[in-house]
DNA sequence: AAATCCGAAA
DNA sequence: CGTCGTTCGGATTT
């Protein structure tokens, strides 16, 4: 590559055909060349030709290919996989993870990340060459030069950023004080001398290069958001790193808690751990784990090292309540060194240091407080916090997460979440208002080892009935039209025997999610079966909660979209989705997570040497409906994950017959009429009571037909795919960082 | 006093 | 653009 291109026949189709490899064996599953030749990222027609790639004679030991555009694959199956999987995660971002071959990209912010956590320039291509087949195209050489080169470097910042118009208006006019007492000084390189406007003189750039000492001058504290956007990669180039000296702070009392012996954080999180706490020092950045896999153990281990107050933002009270929770589960803690603020429950922590968890809300809140909240509000707005830890930090509104950054003063930012969706605008926020993406667990190693559920995942396609098909085709309203494929019978049909079968067969405990309020309640109700939603109370819903969890009678519940978050459940392990959000691949991803949590113990689960699904996920699609479209969307970033989608097209078995409802063509016919007038008449929401799990109890006992068709052949039509391309890290939905038009400058360079 | 309900807001 | 869900504080019960 980059060779190729010498020749110049810009007009010429792209190639990227590996059948024109050189050395790679014919057998070789990732580069079946039929859907290659046309990437959209060539759009400017230039050459791709890696004929001519010379590959290094033991290249078979290496595991990584790396493009000149940036790009970099990496072979799952290698022995190195483990060491380069760790190196590319810390210099790399993700594309797209499935079983043997990951796709990984170069970006400036990801290259930002990295010289955050400790890599320098020469040891990232170093390390790179040693894993790469080939040697390293000199564009991908100069591109991590060209990125890298500003990261850290004290005389250029401070000159540029005084330059810089936004910065310099952020400038106060005080002096800025110095020493590791400064609050500002995390938040900024580079001292300024005293006044105002002057920049400082050779002298003492040499000076402060000299010393390595980080200097500081002061910024009204309201800019700060700014000044970062500024520094950021795709603007001055000058990242700043925000580190936090928590060892030499004197001025911010200790904290005394430590992790308790039996907190033993496994492998996964003692690396995102040494990402923050690499060199001493506690850097800001985001940790990526899936939903289950012990997020809070991170954030409680990370609270405990730096032993400073801390300030813990979920986004709700419920969530709260499981922090504060965790906290006494892994540390030390006092009860009187930990305290929840939320509308309920304010409470004061003793003494000088503690930990305070509160929500989002309640920091961000403009409106008016109780003369209590005030109080606590203003006593969190004046502490310096050590650590400000901060859960799903992907949910919360970008906006709100200005507002609370900017309210409070912290020396170190961790945000956790599940579901980094890369190309989303939010998420490029994240990075200048936290800091960079520390670490990046893979799901599929995390299944791998025993860490989360082994998860099936299935598409269940429902034809439409004759009837509802035609009142879908006729309607013009949208809304009505997802009523009518939302309540198709045979969809309703395949719920109510994935519910009976996994209930009956297998004995697992199952959510159903649905979106639609009318939706959920016409299912719950024909089903008997209890249902959670925004009216529900929060008595209600820990009363059904805790049947769920503990009565072997009450085994399904259906959740509207109140169970995306907040909702605790490790219980469930199989989600059907009978309606969902267009698109949305974090709610996607977000349900998978409800199911994730591992049940039992590793050895128990992996006895026998074959490693078995223990978790379900099904998303019920009316075919030629627009869900077909959206549920392909909405896979898209579980599939990046390496998940594969099973497609199951008879389900109910053609053999079901009035077992299940809406047998007889008369039943469909007054749902569909009650479709239709739906909107007018309120759905009794009432009457759904203890005695409802009875009735559903003895109703599903009468039904115990041969469902064994869930392993495998007994008529249904299974077809595995993982979106085609996509396989190969070509994604055709998610096209963003791939069109050279769009592509960072140091790249463009090579595309004109 | 604690639990529960309610309307407003973002 | 509307819907749904969330949260707050305050009012009303128990």
């Amino acid at each position: 590559m980059g060779h190729g291109d010498k020749g110049g026949r810009p007009s010429k189709k792209p190639k990227f055909s590996a059948k024109e490899l050189a050395h790679v064996e014919d057998d070789d599953p990732y580069y079946g060349g039929e859907d290659v030749d046309d990437d959209p990222r060539d759009g400017e027609g230039k050459k791709r030709d890696f004929t001519k790639l010379e590959l290094k004679p033991d290249h078979a030991n290496r595991p990584l290919w790396a493009c000149a555009d940036g790009r970099i694959f990496l072979e799952t199956f290698s022995a190195l996989y483990k060491q380069a999987y760790d190196f590319l995660i810390a210099i790399a971002e993700p594309v797209c993870r499935p079983e043997s071959m990951h796709e990984y990209n170069l970006t400036p912010h990801s290259l930002y990340a990295a010289v955050s956590v400790g890599l320098e320039t020469e040891t990232i291509i170093s390390v790179l060459n040693k894993l790469s087949k080939t040697k390293l195209p000199k564009e991908m050489i100069e591109f991590i030069h060209g990125s890298t080169a500003n990261y850290g470097k004290v005389k250029l910042v401070l000159k540029t950023l005084l330059k810089d118009e936004v910065i310099s208006r952020a400038r106060l006019n005080s002096e800025g004080s110095r020493g590791a007492d400064d609050f500002t000084i995390s938040k900024t390189m580079g001292e300024i001398g005293a006044g105002p406007s002057d920049l400082l003189n050779e002298a003492e750039l040499a000076a402060a290069a000299e010393e390595k000492e980080t200097h500081a001058f002061e910024i009204d504290p309201s800019q700060v958001e700014n000044v970062k956007e500024r520094c950021l990669p795709n603007a001055l180039n000058y990242p700043m790193l925000e580190e936090y000296d928590f060892r030499n702070d004197t001025v911010n009392p200790d904290l005394d808690m430590e992790l308790k012996p039996q907190a033993q954080p496994r492998p996964y999180q003692e690396k995102s751990l040494s990402k923050m706490f690499g060199n001493g020092r506690a850097r800001s950045g985001i940790i990526v784990l899936p939903c289950g896999a012990g997020k809070s153990l991170v954030g409680v281990s990370a609270a405990s090292r730096i032993r400073k107050s801390c300030l813990c933002l979920a986004t709700n009270a419920v969530s709260v309540d499981q922090w504060a929770f965790q906290f006494k589960l892994w540390s030390t803690i006092r009860d009187d060194q930990i305290c929840r603020f939320t509308s309920d429950s304010k409470e004061r922590f003793r003494g000088n240091a503690g930990v305070v968890v509160t929500t989002y809300n309640m920091v961000a809140f403009g409106g008016k407080r109780s003369e209590e909240s005030e109080k606590i509000i203003e006593e969190i707005r004046n502490r310096e916090w050590g650590l400000l830890l901060m859960d799903e930090v992907h949910v919360v509104p970008a906006q709100m997460f200005r507002k609370v950054i900017s309210i409070t003063k912290s020396h170190c930012k961790l945000g956790l979440t599940a579901t980094l969706v890369r190309e989303d605008e939010r998420i490029t926020d994240l990075n200048f208002l936290i800091g960079p993406k520390l670490y990046e667990a893979n799901w599929l190693d995390l299944v791998k080892g025993g860490f989360i559920a082994n998860v099936q995942c299935a598409e269940v396609w429902c034809p439409m009935t004759k009837e509802f098909f035609a009142e879908y085709l006729k309607k013009e309203n949208s809304k009505k039209k997802q009523a009518l494929y939302v309540m198709n019978p045979n969809k309703f049909r395949a719920c109510e025997f994935l519910i009976r079968f996994h209930e009956q067969q297998r004995g697992d405990k199952i959510i159903v999610f649905a979106d639609n309020l009318f939706a959920l309640v016409e299912y719950a109700m024909k089903l008997r079966k209890p249902m959670i939603y925004g009216a529900t109370s929060h008595v209600e819903r820990t009363k059904i909660l805790e049947a769920f969890k503990t009565s072997r009678d009450v085994n399904t519940i259906f959740l509207s979209k109140v169970g995306d978050n907040s909702i605790d459940i490790p219980e469930a392990n199989v989600i059907i989705q009978i309606s969902s959000h267009a698109g949305s691949r974090r709610q996607e991803a977000q349900r998978l997570g409800r199911i994730l949590r591992a049940k039992g113990r590793l050895q128990d689960r992996m006895a026998g040497g074959k490693e078995e699904y223990n978790a379900f996920f099904y998303s019920l699609v009316s075919m030629d409906t627009q869900e077909m479209y959206y549920s392909t969307k909405r896979q898209q970033f579980l599939i990046d994950q390496g998940y594969s989608f099973k497609i199951i097209t008879s389900l109910p078995p053609p053999d079901s017959g009035p077992e299940l409802n809406y047998h007889h063509l008369n039943d469909q016919l007054s749902l569909l009429s009650k479709v239709l007038s739906a909107g007018d008449d309120a759905v009794g929401l009432e009457q759904l009571e203890e005695d409802a799990d009875d009735i559903a109890l003895h109703k599903a006992r009468r039904f115990s037909g041969s469902m064994s068709a869930m392993s495998g052949a007994n008529g249904m039509v299974y077809m595995e795919y993982s979106t085609g391309r996509n396989k190969f890290g070509k994604g055709q939905i998610k096209g963003k960082p791939k069109d050279p038009a769009k592509r960072h400058h140091l790249f463009k360079k090579r595309f004109t």
